[in-house]
DNA sequence: AAACAAAACTAACAGGTGTTAGTACAATTA
DNA sequence: TAATTGTACTAACACCTGTTAGTTTTGTTT
């Protein structure tokens, strides 16, 4: 047994993974226990450890998957000199609510429980947080320097922008009233607009 | 020994909620021990339990406190009749920035950790939400209507708003950087300023 | 059919969980 | 001084935690 279930179903592993952001994002990771997992996998929960090799791991693996497909988003976004810094900052800000509207689980998990893990991963994952930051202040410098963005606190924007997408969780509750590209260009306006100069 | 005690340094129950606060925001609330907190106030685990009912009743004073603190100042508002729209809308963004600037631990758990509320309080207050963020979309209707709002999607403004202190939580970290009063002028320019008509 | 590897199982571990019962001490009130 | 009250203590409970060791089942490959 192994390679035709693999191709079926996606491997096990990621089916975990999947299961285990779900239940961390529900529960928080404190409350998650094995057991609870194994359930929702159809296992016990030592089986579990056919495939991972902690809870910590699977914790590592959501976090930082996600934190990368941020970076990796905004490095494209640096490298595009054909837009302005007020078209950079509206690409990010569209990415950030894609990410909260279609891979809610992960991100919040990296949101809000990335503070159990272990060291060093607590610590590279802060830093990374930070420095990514502080891309996002440097392209609001930029943008007030060539005179395409109002002057504002480049920090307080940053925080602002960050936070506000996180309100897509509740929008999840109830999708009924307003769909996702509407949320999306409700919130530009909102959060981007009013910065151009 | 009793009122004395109690006169010098606040209750031991308030002391014992504050101290839950700290660590509930910190560690989370499944992850706080009751060990935890009774090491943090200078006592043995089963020597809290002369004052509380229980670890979920601690959880359950300070998100109702906070929802009621919310709630109350949002009545106030609601009831000054010199206030246009916006300028309510600007009130309420500022107390909760002010919230979220002086009183981050018990914020942060009645947004981070109301979950872990028993039913039917983890019902009761998922629905004095709700019609708090009901409240909040009428003010901003009624701003479109008078036409003193642009015409905006009142709910995506709300979650907006809502979440966009949340970013505060980082700023305590760093706080040399822009002072409080600094912080709150910028975010009611980026989150009000550009609500006007 | 035999061999192999993946992945499931059962049983158990050492330690941690919130909470209760019963008791002792220390300070205030009668 | 005696009684009372508030608050601390120790010991223990039943249960839950992540994880491991060892074994068996399962499906595929030779």
């Amino acid at each position: 047994m192994a390679k035709l279930t693999n191709r079926k179903n996606g491997s096990r592993k990621e089916m975990i993974s999947l299961a285990a952001a779900r239940l961390f994002r529900e529960k928080g990771f404190a409350s998650t226990g094995m057991r609870d997992l194994a359930g929702d996998v159809g296992v016990e929960a030592a089986s579990l450890y056919n495939h991972i090799r902690s809870k910590s791991e699977l914790l590592q693996e959501i976090c930082f998957r996600v934190a990368n497909d941020f970076t990796a988003q905004l490095q494209e976004v640096e490298n595009d000199n054909t837009m302005s810094s007020i078209e950079k900052l509206e690409a990010i800000v569209r990415f950030h609510v894609t990410m909260w509207v279609n891979r809610l689980d992960e991100v919040m998990v990296t949101n809000n429980e990335s503070k159990y893990l272990e060291e060093p991963y607590n610590a590279t994952f802060l830093n990374e947080r930070r420095i990514y930051v502080r891309r996002l202040e440097q392209i609001i410098e930029e943008g007030i320097t060539k005179g395409q963005i109002r002057k504002v606190q480049p920090y307080s924007v940053v925080l602002t922008l960050l936070s506000a997408v996180r309100g897509i969780e509740f929008w999840h509750r109830t999708k009924k009233n307003i769909s996702a590209a509407e949320l999306e260009e409700s919130m530009i306006i909102h959060l981007v607009e009013g910065l151009k100069k």
